[in-house]
Formats: C-alpha cells, sequence, structure tokens
DNA sequence: GTCTATATGTTGATAGAC
DNA sequence: GTCTATCAACATATAGAC
C-alpha cells in the first residue's frame, strides 16, 4: 500500500507497521514476502533477518491487538461498579482501541485459523468475548438489561457491531470522536425513536 | 472440509457446494486447486471441465449469494408500507436469507476485493447497503427512528451486526426459529431493560 | 542490516488419452 | 466427464558476500 522508498534501516516495530498495511490490502494468504519486500523498499532476505518468516509477521501484529484488547479489561471502571456501567465502558474503550490501533485490531478480526498462530489469535479472541460475556450476563442478572435476549447471543451481535467498523472506518474520512457513543446508544438504546 | 468418496460425477452447482465449504474453511486465496480436487474426490483438470478456473467458482458462489439478498427488496413487505415497518421487514429477512445460504453469504462477506470478481461483489453489496440506507432516512424521516443518529452510521452498524452471525452460527449447533427475532429486537430496542 | 543468487516446493492451468 | 502427465510462474526460505 504506502511505499517508504526513503527508509533504508528497519526496526521490527517499523516493519510491522508496513507488513500490516500489505496484509489488510491484500490479504494475508494473498501477500507474498516479495509484495512485502516492495512496499518496504528493501529485500526479501532482510526481511528474513528480522523476522523468522511471515507467520511471525502475523503473530506480532495481531499479538498486539490481542494485548490492547485485554488491557481494556484491567482498567479500573471496567473492574467495579454496576454490571451495566462496566460494560458500557468496556464497549467504548473497545470501539476506541480498535480506532486507535485500526490496521492491527482488522487484521486480528481477519483471522480465520488455519497455522498455529491463528488457533491461537482464535482462541485468545474467545477468551476476551467470554469475559465481555460474563458482565452481559450480570448485567442482565442485575435487571439492568433486558432478560428476553441470550446473554451469550447479545454479546456476539454486540461484538459483531463494534467489529464491523473495520471494515469501513477510514481514518481521514471520519471524525473519530463521536462514534464510540454513537455506538454505545445504538447498542443499548436500539433505532427506534 | 466435507469429503465426497462416494460421487463420481458432477455438475457445476454440486461442485459448486464442495467448492464453498473449502474456501469457507481455508479461505479463497489459500485454497489450492489441489485442495478443491481433492475435497471433490476428481482430479484438478476434471475441475477445469466445469469451470474455467478458481476465480469462476468464486464468481458463482457470491453471485448466488447476492441474488438472494437482492430478492428481498422486491418482496412486497419491502416495498410498501410505513418505512419502519419496511426496514424491518429487510432486517429480518436479510438474517434469514444469511441463514438459509449461509455458506454463500459466508464466501460473499470475506471478499475484499484484490481481482476483478471481489471488486464486482464490493460494488454490488455496497448498492444493497445503500437502498437500506434509504430506508434507513427514510424512517428517521417519518419520525419512526431515532433523529440523533446518522442513517448511513446506523445501516452499517446495523449491517455490522447482521452480518457477524456468519462468523458463529453453526446449524447444527444452534435452533434456526429465534434468531432472526432476536437480532430485530436488538437492532430496534437496544439491550437495555 | 543490507544485498544477489539460488535452492526447493507449490501454484494455477493445459495437453491429450480414455 | 474423467484421468495422468506436465509446464511455466511464483512461493517461502537460505547461503554467503559486503
Amino acid at each position: 500500500m504506502a511505499e517508504n522508498p526513503i527508509r533504508t534501516t528497519y526496526t521490527v516495530d517499523s516493519l510491522l507497521a508496513v507488513t500490516v498495511e500489505v496484509f489488510n490490502t491484500r490479504g494475508y494468504d494473498g501477500t507474498s514476502m516479495e509484495d512485502l519486500s516492495r512496499a518496504a523498499g528493501i529485500s526479501k532476505s532482510s526481511i528474513y533477518h528480522h523476522v523468522r518468516g511471515k507467520e511471525e509477521l502475523l503473530r506480532l501484529a495481531v499479538g498486539r491487538a490481542l494485548d490492547s484488547l485485554f488491557g481494556i479489561l484491567d482498567e479500573p471502571p471496567a473492574l467495579s461498579g454496576r454490571p451495566v456501567d462496566r460494560l458500557e465502558h468496556v464497549v467504548r474503550r473497545t470501539a476506541e482501541v480498535l480506532l486507535d490501533e485500526l490496521p492491527y485490531v482488522t487484521l486480528l478480526l481477519r483471522v480465520r485459523g488455519n497455522t498455529g498462530t491463528e488457533l491461537w489469535a482464535l482462541e485468545r479472541r474467545r477468551d476476551f468475548d467470554h469475559r465481555v460475556a460474563d458482565l452481559v450476563r450480570a448485567a442482565v442478572a442485575a435487571g439492568e438489561l433486558k432478560s428476553d435476549v441470550e446473554p451469550r447471543l447479545a454479546t456476539r451481535l454486540l461484538f459483531g457491531m463494534i467489529n464491523s467498523i473495520v471494515e469501513w472506518y477510514r481514518p481521514e474520512a471520519h471524525g473519530v470522536d463521536h462514534l464510540p457513543d454513537a455506538l454505545v446508544r445504538l447498542a443499548f438504546d436500539g433505532l427506534r425513536a
């Protein structure tokens, strides 16, 4: 995608930034090491100096996204208070982290699970979802959320809505600020007037 | 995925059914013609007798999904009545079609856009979304939906929620019947008690 | 930390027999 | 409508010089 013909030396992090853009544009499987070397402006074998191979680049990228997401669950407002308020915090912050780390989270959300790295990423994502589902369950039990939708289903649809942001959001075309708020309003209060 | 060692002769349709399962499991780019021939139980060159190549299989599969989705917009309840009721019909039916044509719609929703076929599929998806966004706009104008969320954004998040069903729904593990209803309730009235 | 050159395997697709 | 055999292109990864 974005070429980088000026830079002549890389760190793992700066190489990763270029890599993730290409992975998101062409798809992980659709990206060759040749594609990466062209986008980075260095040769293929120079890439192998920084990482063991293509799969390690994927692991580093999705690992970064996962660490950011799990960090949310340790933030004080996610740890105490009314379950519904803790849930609202997690939903808003998940949207914010998604926007802050857009390329990395985008890649994470497109992982399907053939290689070991992909299976590992899917499992960590499931862990995250389960921890949020527990929050939904607690809020339902406290009478703060509708009781006629299964917590597991509600959580899945909720994340479907949040995660879909990566499909269309482009930082250069949208104002960030109001999106997490609009999302929280829609999720908790619905479309209807 | 599912092997088919018994069948010895194929039509384009029956070959497509096998193909789509493999595409969804391994990803389109991650699937080789060798993978397809193994799953179908015939040789690679036999596949080329039915279709011109791998990309034609993708085109046939996503075309089927798109035709099913566009069919919804021509159903009578989508054509007349209060905008909010027309919208509710489209939302419920989209979920139903998604479940009925799960593998084909799943593949459609994973298309990202490198080849010509993928770009064509993305454009038709955008058309569909725009037609639903028009419905949302009409319902907002009629005072039937909240006015504080942009119609375009609301449509995107709404489809994010619907489309995410393909990420976790498995026909053998879930009861179909109540899912579209639960989805409509959540989308229109939100999570809050 | 970069490069060129190359090893080795896999890919999509075709030729032509049955 | 199926098959075996084969091709040219491209894949990931390595060797070793600078």
